[in-house]
DNA sequence: TTGAAAGCGGTACCAG
DNA sequence: CTGGTACCGCTTTCAA
């Protein structure tokens, strides 16, 4: 089913018909009621492929994630989404589930696909991709990944202060000894969220910090949080990577016979949704997901307009969130 | 950059490029090193829209479900996605918040994607696509909508058989007075799942349920289960269409003050990993999400593959999962 | 083993 | 207001 079919039950050229699909230049009214019953009548679908191909220009974002699944990822998807669309743009998405190798395969598809621009909101990243990526001449905005580079926007997020604003609230309750539960996505046993960790911890002389990582999930919060008390001494606060591992750490207090924030406190991350009905309440960091989903929207779309706005780099200072699951630290 | 200017570069034809990037037939391999040379240094990356229309055929599926936000969904599409990578597919998908609108252009924009297949897992739908999508002759599968079609194959739960064990087992403990917490999917006031909620409660004389709905998500649970409470005497036990909205009730029950299960039990459905997760952790039903998967991808395939096999209708028969959210009736 | 050329299904410019 | 037609970038015979 083509234009050209089309254009012969309507009796008229392919030029009009492709006029009519695209409210291009004036149709007598007349020919495009022909046109469009013909449409109807054929069920006729134009195909998208032919048309980025004649066209030259794509209406569609590609946006690349590293975990759909953790709602951080999922909001800040979700407001791009629906700022494209309500531009007139589509968005197709991939997901790298932390994986390096996926990340290339997926900006690899997304520059064949020739999309309008792209967004990487990634913690992983390989360096020779930068290169492929601008040279492809595609718009490109990157989130939460290691330094600003030329030629892309950055956005990010002080993580650090945020990490520090947690910190610097568990050492005025008492605590000293922590716990990191965080996730695999720099392969290395120390990644540069635990190193953060540390840091703001070292601040103060008193202090010790161990650490455990596993999946982004409900249950590899668990499992971390398992191999966190499994080993020594046990910490009296536990600071997460982000709300979800926090969920899966209070579970797995809640089966040792630990109450939480009596016998030791939790800290999320992210401040999800699910961070204010989970049992107790997170204590947590507020990210404006919502704000760097516009933030991303607007970027890629103000790229695509104009003539590329200067590429700078954009940070933003998180919130403390006070909830229920942090208290004094347990008598000793 | 486009294959001609490989072409130029390697000093070979368009054909000869061509040739390498798809390993087909055979080519020298001093010449295919060459190609490979110039392809590296140029950057090039083959134009995905001219290659489907050039070729006809396309490796990629569609999906499109009604919110990939609640991890029913996701597990669904996480599961399709995987066995489709390893058969060499793509998948994109779409979501559609459970709007009608959303779902006729999603599915205007795969068939104008020349999709290989496409997966409609979805709650709403609208009779007049059925036509459209089986004249387009992709090969399509659907979870749960309605019944099964012509030219169609169909996967479905036996809700129903779900929401009666669901029912038997809290009548068993005492429970007479039912509420039930739905979503907006159906916009009638009684969608599909409540009324067989009321029947299955109306096989028991002694009954009665009275019914909310809201949005699909955590604070949608919490808002219907409010608006239950608010409204004339209380139920003993509050059924809901969903984890996730039941992870929702439960919130704003400890919010009342409310005990579960001792003052008032909750049950969930699907059997998602925050059902286990959540405190009390759910009493609920489980929905084989990655079998679904399987089947969806396996079909898909398969109907890609070969000539498409008898289109015929599956139904999971789902299985009761007892935890900590229900128990006996309160005394009254 | 390699090249030439005819499409694939549209878009858009140029005439009429 | 409408038709003719040259591409868009790649695949795929058909010949050489």
């Amino acid at each position: 089913m083509n234009l050209e079919q089309v254009a012969r039950r309507a009796k008229v050229s392919t030029a009009t018909v492709s006029r009519v699909l695209n409210n291009a230049s004036v149709v007598k009214s007349s020919t495009r009621a022909r046109v469009l019953k013909a449409i109807e009548e054929l069920k006729y679908h134009p195909n998208l492929h032919a048309r980025n191909l004649a066209g030259g220009k794509s209406r569609t974002f590609g946006m690349i994630l590293s975990n759909l699944e953790n709602p951080f990822f999922f909001d800040i998807y979700k407001t791009v989404e629906s700022d494209a669309h309500h531009a007139g743009y589509e968005v197709v998405v991939a997901n790298t589930d932390y994986r390096p190798e996926q990340l290339v395969s997926s900006i690899r598809l997304m520059i064949g696909r020739r999309v309008a621009g792209l967004a990487a909101i990634v913690s992983e990243m390989e360096p020779a991709l930068i290169e492929e990526l601008n040279h492809s001449g595609i718009p490109v905005v990157f989130y939460d990944v290691g330094a600003p580079r030329q030629n892309v926007t950055n956005i990010r997020v002080n993580y650090r202060r945020g990490i520090e604003k947690v910190l610097d609230y568990l050492y005025s309750l008492g605590h000293r000894k922590f716990g990191f539960v965080g996730h695999h996505s720099l392969l290395g046993p120390l990644n540069e969220r635990a190193r953060t960790v540390m840091d703001a911890a070292a601040r103060y002389r008193d202090t010790s910090v161990r650490t455990a990582a596993d999946a982004d999930t409900l249950e590899g919060g668990r499992l971390a949080t398992r191999a966190l008390l499994a080993s020594g001494e046990a910490p009296t606060a536990i600071v997460c990577v982000n709300d979800v591992m926090a969920v899966g750490a209070l579970r797995e207090l809640r089966e040792r016979g630990l109450r939480v924030p009596r016998d030791i406190s939790v800290t999320g991350f992210d401040n999800i949704k699910l961070s204010e009905f989970c049992h107790p309440a997170l204590t947590t960091v507020h990210i404006p997901r919502e704000h760097i989903g516009h933030l991303v929207a607007d970027t890629l779309l103000a790229k695509t307009d104009k003539a590329s706005t200067a590429e700078h780099e954009m940070v933003i200072d998180p919130e403390f969130v006070l909830r229920d699951s942090t208290g004094p630290a347990p008598e000793r």
